[in-house]
DNA sequence: GTCTATATTTGGATAGAC
DNA sequence: GTCTATCCAAATATAGAC
């Protein structure tokens, strides 16, 4: 949660370290609430005792139940951000493969947290600009990657297969692997879309 | 929302006709206020305002909230059943298009609607088994299709590709068809994909 | 910064008269 | 079957003492 995590620039400031610890601890509650009452069963008294507060004591640190929510997306997005590995010196279709893994694994191992960052269930809750950039800017090494391997006009095919999988095992199967397990074969189907499809040189097929 | 709709053994019962098509009215404004509040946002105060009753009324035909949503979802899939056509004397491709095209069509006609029937958003609710079974029932002459095309081992690709697609259109561009444009070559993608595949005979690749 | 106390609203659900 | 009245619980949020 440390919006700066090390800027030698600045002197140090123990107490907005000590409240930045504290909007952390009030985040990790939150996530671990909302996989127990669901996403939208979050409450501010339980999640303020959850913490040793009381309800009220938690404005000190967020001005409303929304702006815990949009924390609770940065932080996923920052999570995200940090769990993508760009494959290097690998084959496309491997490369593909890693990315897809990655991504499932990530969407599985919080479902609550898949459901915030990629769905929209929460009535009224939209994500803060700022917050909206951290979910955008992980998208470039991404694309970058696609786009040096020459498979960038299969982004959007790639994107709806690949959640495809992670939704229908979440929804129906949660836990299992029926639709995971797809995953090889699903990447070596995009990739022979995106060849049979590749723009500017010849299409092969 | 007619439970047996025609059955000539049994007179009529007014009494009944007129109640089930009270509960009928009853979800259908529920749907409306759905759409316009999110799933979530539902309550009863404002659904019996919008059937021109006072809330503790609504008790005479559901037991419960949950009871409603559990009558939404019935009605969804049996919506969803009526609304799914089996292709006939077409080719396996054309076939696969039709049915994921109509699914995406039911689909965005209503994500609230795709939001409580695919997904499971509400903190609490579990279908019953009767509205369970109504979902599972539509799945068989689906499946005897598949079969008879030979691709039934491709199912859970299938599925799996179709609501990927439809689930980045809803999630990310609620309105466009960045996605939806996708599916006919999408279904190739799978066809071609269910023939490498095939069992018992040999594969062909 | 945390608390108590409370405002305010709203939610689902029940009791009982008519 | 519908209403009024009400319960009860829970929610988010604010005010003000310490």
């Amino acid at each position: 949660m440390l919006e700066v995590p090390n800027d030698v620039t600045k002197p140090r400031d123990r107490r907005t370290e000590r409240k930045q610890a504290t909007r952390a601890e009030i985040v990790d509650a939150a996530w671990e609430l909302c996989a127990a009452e669901g996403l939208a069963g979050l409450s501010l008294r339980d999640l303020a005792a959850r913490v040793g507060m009381q309800a009220p004591s938690l404005y000190s640190y967020f001005d409303s139940k929304h702006a815990i929510y949009d924390a609770m997306f940065a932080e996923g997005f920052r999570q995200f951000n940090a769990y993508r590995v760009i494959p290097e010196g690998a084959t496309t279709l491997d490369g593909l493969r890693s990315l897809a893994h990655r991504f499932a694994e990530f969407c599985t191992a919080s479902p609550v947290r898949y459901q915030l960052m990629f769905q929209r269930t929460i009535p009224g809750f939209e994500p803060s600009p700022e917050s909206y950039a951290i979910s955008a800017a992980g998208f470039a090494d991404y694309a970058a990657w696609m786009a040096s391997h020459e498979i960038a006009h299969a982004t959007d095919m790639y994107t709806g297969v690949m959640t495809g999988l992670v939704d229908q095992q979440l929804s129906n199967e949660p836990g299992g692997d029926r639709w995971l397990r797809l995953i090889d074969d699903a990447m070596a189907m995009v990739l022979s879309y995106a060849e049979s499809t590749k723009p500017k040189r010849r299409a092969r097929k």
